[in-house]
DNA sequence: GCGGATCAC
DNA sequence: TATGGTGATCCGC
C-alpha cells in the first residue's frame, strides 16, 4: 500500500533474483541473506511457491520470445525506427510544459502509524497490520526485520518473533483520511485522491495566489500541552523541532536530516530563513512550492499526528517518484527546468517509475534496460518489440515527462466482490458461496444506482491457478438474483468442464461490468423481443445469416397458435398488468444471426412441453447430441443438456457431473484440466511455462472444434434424419407459436404475480421466478450457451459468412494446426510485429 | 466481447 | 494452518 517496491522486493529478491533490496538491515533487524533464507525456507514447497514458479516460467519464456524478435531486426528496420521515435520524441520534447506545480502526498507506514497513535502500547515495536496470512503495511521497525506489505503474516512472524499483527481498521484509516483530505483541497481544490494515503495536487494555482499572501495567512500554531512527549520547554526554535520529533509515532529514527522538519533558522536556507519564522508556538511558511509542502505536512501532522511525504516536480510521474525519496516524513522537488529533470531521471532506476512492475522491469532488463538512460538510449529497439502504447510510455518517462493536470475521477467501470477461503470443493457450497457474493455485489450497485450487463465470474484453485469467465446479456441486471442467474451459469459451466473432478476452489469472485447509461435503460427488457424476433426473422429467411438491416425491423403480433404453452396456461390463470407493455425493439443481434440451430432448440422444446406435465420421469431428446434420453427427470436432463454443451464427448456419463467431491482427493491425475489440481510444477510436459499454455491452447481449440463439429453434425442430421418437424415449415409453425407466446407475455412487465413461474422458450424449463427480468436474463443465458454456440459453427459452415465469425474460423483453424500460437509467431511468419505486452497502467494519466 | 496478464494500492 | 481485495488497462483473440 504504501510502497509498493517494498511490498514487491521479496519476490523480486526470493524468484527473480533482481532489483535491490533497499531495506536498511540496522542492528535489530536482520540482514537480507537472513531475511531471504527465512521466507524461502516459509515459502519453498508450497502451492503458492509452485504457482509462482510457473508464472515466472511464462514470464521467461515471454522474454525469449522477445529476444528471438530482436535478433531478426535488421540495421535497416532499426535505423527507420530510430527516425520515427525521434520524429515522436522531438514532438514531445516541443510540447514539455514545465509550468505545473505537481504534488504528490504520501502518508507514511499509514495503517501502521494509525494503530501506533491510537495504541501507545505499540509504540517502540514492530507492528503490522494484516492478518497471519497478509499484512497492508508495517512500521519501520517492523520492516528491520524484513517485515513489508504483502507479506503473509506467518512468515513474518518467522521474520519477527515479536511483531504485533493488528487487524485492519478501515472505518478509522477512512476517517482519518478525510482530515487529510481536507487539509489538501485547500490547496487544490480538484486534488485526485489515489488511495486513502496517497494524493495528488496541482498546486500551480495556489502558489501564484500564495505570492501575495500576508504573512499571517501562512501563519501556523503548534497544539501544545497535549503530548506529554514534547519534552522540557526550551526556546521557541526548538519547539517546533521537539515538537514534531515527538509527537508523531516513531516511524523511522534515521530521517534524512536535511529534511526533517527543524525549528533552528541557522540551518535554513535563505529562502526559508526569510519566510520560516518561529513565533511563540506559531510558525510562518514561506511562498515557496517547497514551503507550501512543508506546510501541507506540517498541518497534516498537526491535525492528525501523523507524518506524511512528499514529492514536488513538474508533472505526476516524477512528483511521485520524488515523493519516494526522502520518504518518511520527508520531501523532495525537482526543480521545473528540463536540466533538473534530466538529472534527476538519469540515473533513476525505470522500476521507480509508477507502472513499471515486476514483468516490464524484467523484460527491459533482458534487454540491458535498468535506468532511465538506458531507456531513452534503446527508445528505437522498444518500438520495434513493444506497442505503440508502451513504447510511447517508455518514451515519456526517458524524458521524465508525465501528466500535468490531475484527471477527474472517471465513471466506474466495473464493480466486483471477491473472497478467499481454505479449499471448497463440494459444488453446493461453490453454488452457495457463489449466491452471496452475487448478493454483496447487488448490495453495492445499489448503492450506487448503477446496472450492468456483463457478469464475470473469478476463480482460483488451490494451486492458484486464475480463471475468469464472462457473459454478457442483453437485459441490464442489478438484483442479487439476477446477478446470480448469470453467474450460476458461468460456474455451472466450470464445474462441468472438470467434471467429474471437482474444482478444488480457495477463491471465487463476482464483477459487474458493462454498465448501463441512462440510453440503455430503456432497452432493458428486451431481451426475449429479441429472441422472438429472431423467430421472425428465421420465417423470412430461414438458415440464412440476416443483414444487419433486418434488426430494423419490428414484430407483427400474429394470432395465437393452437398449441398450448406455459404462457398460454399463465395467460388464462393471470390477472395481467397491462401497463408498459415493452414494445417490439431491435432485435437482439446475437439471437438473429440464424435460424439453423433454433430448429434444433425447437424440437426439444417441443418434446419438452408435450411431455412436461404428465411425469416427472420422461423421454427428453437433447439438442446437442440429439440422443434420447429416456426416462429421466428434467433436472437430470437439464444437466445432460449442459454436459452435451460444456463438454460433448462427456454427453454419455452426464449424470456424473452431481455427484461430486470425494473424488477429487486424489491430485495428480489430472493435470491439464483446467482449474484441477496441478501438484507438480516439475512434470516433465509443463517443463516450460509455454508448454503449459501451450497445453491449454490445444486443450481449448480442439474442444472448440469438437463443439463445432458436432454443430455441423447437427445441422445434417435436421435435414436427414429429422423428419418433417424441424424443416422450414415446421420452423414457420413454430415461429407463429412463440411469436404469439410473446403476445401473452407482453402484459406482463414488472408487475408480478408471486407465486407465479414463467417458462424459458429456450430450454423449457420451468424458472421459479415471476420476475420478468430476471427470466429474460435466463433467456439470456439460455441463448447465449446454447444457440449462439451452434450459431457459430453455422456461420462457418456458411457460403454467406459475415464478418463477425472469425473466432469460430480461427478456432477450427488452430485444431488443424494451421495457426500458430502468437507467442511463438517468428518473425518470418508474420508481417505485422508481435508486441510484446508493456504496462498498461497509467497511461491514461500520462498522456491526458 | 472474452480471458489472461500486469499493475497499483 | 496460513500468501488479499478492488479496479483498471492492454493485448490477442
Amino acid at each position: 500500500m504504501d510502497n509498493r517496491k517494498e511490498k514487491n522486493n521479496y519476490k523480486d529478491d526470493l524468484l527473480l533474483r533482481m532489483g535491490l533490496n533497499d531495506n536498511k538491515a540496522g542492528m535489530e533487524g536482520l540482514d537480507k541473506e537472513k531475511i531471504n533464507k527465512i521466507i524461502m525456507d516459509a515459502t519453498k514447497g508450497s502451492r503458492f511457491y509452485g504457482n509462482e514458479l510457473k508464472k515466472e516460467k511464462q514470464v521467461n519464456q515471454r522474454i525469449a520470445n522477445m529476444m528471438q524478435q530482436k535478433a531478426q531486426i535488421t540495421n535497416q528496420q532499426l535505423r527507420k525506427a530510430q527516425l520515427e521515435v525521434d520524429r515522436f520524441a522531438m514532438e514531445l520534447e516541443r510540447n514539455r510544459n514545465l509550468n505545473n506545480t505537481i504534488v504528490h502526498v504520501d502518508m507514511d507506514a499509514f495503517y501502521a502509524a494509525v494503530e501506533m497513535r491510537d495504541n501507545p502500547e505499540l509504540k517502540d515495536k514492530p507492528i503490522a497490520v494484516g492478518s497471519m496470512s497478509m499484512l497492508a503495511t508495517s512500521n519501520y521497525h517492523a520492516r528491520r526485520f524484513g517485515v513489508r506489505a504483502a507479506l503473509p503474516g506467518f512468515i513474518a512472524k518467522r521474520l519477527c518473533p515479536q511483531l504485533i499483527i493488528v487487524p485492519p481498521n478501515f472505518d478509522k484509516y477512512r476517517a482519518v483520511s478525510k482530515e487529510v483530505k481536507e487539509i489538501l483541497a485547500e490547496y487544490d481544490p480538484n486534488f485526485m485522491a489515489v488511495s486513502l494515503d496517497e494524493a495528488y495536487l496541482n498546486i500551480t494555482q495556489h502558489l501564484e495566489e500564495r505570492q501575495d499572501w500576508p504573512e499571517d495567512k501562512r501563519r501556523y500554531f503548534s497544539k501544545t500541552g497535549n503530548s506529554v512527549e514534547i519534552g522540557e520547554p526550551g526556546e521557541e526554535a526548538d519547539k517546533l523541532s521537539k515538537y514534531e520529533g515527538s509527537i508523531s509515532p516513531l516511524l523511522f529514527e534515521d530521517s534524512p536530516p536535511d529534511l526533517q522538519p527543524r525549528g533552528n533558522p541557522s540551518q535554513l536556507n535563505s529562502e526559508e530563513q526569510s519566510n520560516l519564522q518561529i513565533l511563540q508556538n506559531s510558525v510562518v511558511f514561506g511562498t515557496s512550492a517547497e514551503e507550501v509542502v512543508k506546510e501541507i505536512r506540517f498541518r497534516i501532522e498537526q491535525k492528525t499526528t501523523l507524518t506524511a511525504s512528499a514529492g514536488i516536480a513538474p508533472n505526476t510521474m516524477l512528483a511521485k517518484v520524488c515523493s519516494d525519496k526522502n520518504k518518511p516524513n520527508g520531501q523532495y522537488q525537482i526543480l521545473p527546468s528540463r536540466e533538473a529533470v534530466m538529472d534527476f531521471i538519469r540515473d533513476l532506476p525505470i522500476r521507480k517509475v509508477s507502472g513499471i512492475g515486476k514483468v516490464t522491469e524484467k523484460m527491459l532488463m533482458a534487454l540491458g534496460i535498468v535506468t532511465c538512460t538506458e531507456l531513452y538510449q534503446q527508445r528505437a529497439l522498444l518500438s520495434l518489440l513493444f506497442s505503440e502504447t508502451s513504447w510511447h510510455y517508455f518514451l515519456h518517462i526517458a524524458l521524465g515527462l508525465g501528466s500535468t493536470d490531475l484527471a477527474r475521477d472517471g465513471e466506474r467501470k466495473s464493480m466486483s466482490v471477491e473472497r478467499t477461503f481454505s479449499e471448497i470443493f463440494k459444488t453446493e457450497e461453490q453454488y452457495s458461496l457463489c449466491q452471496e457474493l452475487c448478493t454483496e455485489l447487488a448490495r453495492d450497485l445499489q448503492k450506487e444506482g448503477l446496472k450492468g450487463r456483463t457478469v464475470t465470474v473469478k476463480l482460483k484453485n488451490v494451486n492458484f491457478e486464475v480463471k475468469t469467465r464472462a457473459s454478457t446479456v442483453q437485459s441490464t441486471l442489478s438484483t442479487a438474483e439476477e446477478i446470480f442467474a448469470v453467474a450460476k451459469e458461468l460456474l455451472r459451466t466450470e464445474i462441468n468442464a472438470t467434471s467429474p473432478h471437482p474444482l478444488r476452489l480457495r477463491l471465487m469472485g463476482v464483477r459487474m461490468s458493462t454498465f448501463s447509461n441512462e440510453d440503455d435503460k430503456k432497452h432493458q427488457q428486451r431481451s426475449i423481443i429479441g429472441f422472438l424476433q429472431a423467430g421472425h426473422q428465421a420465417l423470412s429467411s430461414p438458415g440464412c445469416v440476416l443483414d444487419k438491416t433486418d434488426k430494423t425491423e419490428f414484430v407483427k403480433p400474429l394470432e395465437m397458435s393452437h398449441k398450448k404453452s406455459f404462457f398460454d396456461k399463465k395467460r388464462s390463470e393471470r390477472i395481467l398488468s397491462h401497463q408498459d407493455a415493452p414494445r417490439c425493439e431491435i432485435v437482439d443481434q446475437q439471437a438473429v444471426q440464424t435460424s439453423q440451430p433454433f430448429q434444433a432448440l425447437k424440437k426439444t422444446s417441443e418434446s419438452l412441453e408435450t411431455s412436461k406435465n404428465s411425469n416427472n420421469c420422461q423421454t427428453f431428446t437433447c439438442p446437442v447430441c440429439f440422443r434420447e434420453q429416456e426416462g429421466i427427470s428434467l433436472e437430470a436432463f437439464n444437466e445432460h443438456v449442459d454436459a452435451c454443451l460444456d463438454e460433448p464427448s462427456a454427453s454419455e456419463h452426464s449424470h456424473s457431473h452431481a455427484s461430486s467431491a470425494a473424488a477429487g482427493q486424489e491430485e495428480d491425475a489430472h493435470r491439464s484440466i483446467p482449474l484441477c489440481e496441478k501438484r507438480d510444477y516439475e512434470d516433465a510436459e509443463i517443463t516450460s511455462a509455454d508448454g503449459v499454455d501451450l497445453v491449454e491452447t490445444e486443450d481449448n481449440s480442439s474442444k472448440a472444434a469438437s463443439i463445432d463439429t458436432i454443430g455441423s453434425n447437427h445441422s445434417k442430421e435436421e435435414c436427414s434424419d429429422i423428419p418433417s418437424q424441424s424443416c422450414p415449415v415446421s420452423l414457420a409453425n413454430e415461429t407463429v407459436r412463440i411469436l404469439s407466446r410473446q403476445e401473452s407475455i407482453q402484459p406482463c412487465t414488472d408487475e408480478v404475480v408471486t407465486g407465479q413461474a414463467l417458462v424459458c422458450p429456450v430450454c423449457n424449463l420451468e424458472q421459479k421466478t415471476s420476475d420478468l427480468t430476471l427470466f429474460n436474463v435466463h433467456v439470456d443465458i439460455c441463448l447465449n450457451k446454447g444457440i449462439i454456440r451452434e450459431l457459430r459453427n453455422n456461420e462457418v459452415n456458411s457460403a454467406n459468412q459475415p464478418k463477425g465469425s472469425s473466432r469460430s474460423t480461427d478456432r477450427l483453424q488452430k485444431a488443424a494446426g494451421r495457426t500458430k500460437r502468437p507467442g511463438l509467431k517468428t518473425k518470418s511468419s508474420t508481417s505485422r510485429k508481435t508486441k510484446a505486452q508493456g504496462p498498461r497502467q497509467t497511461l491514461d494519466i500520462f498522456f491526458k
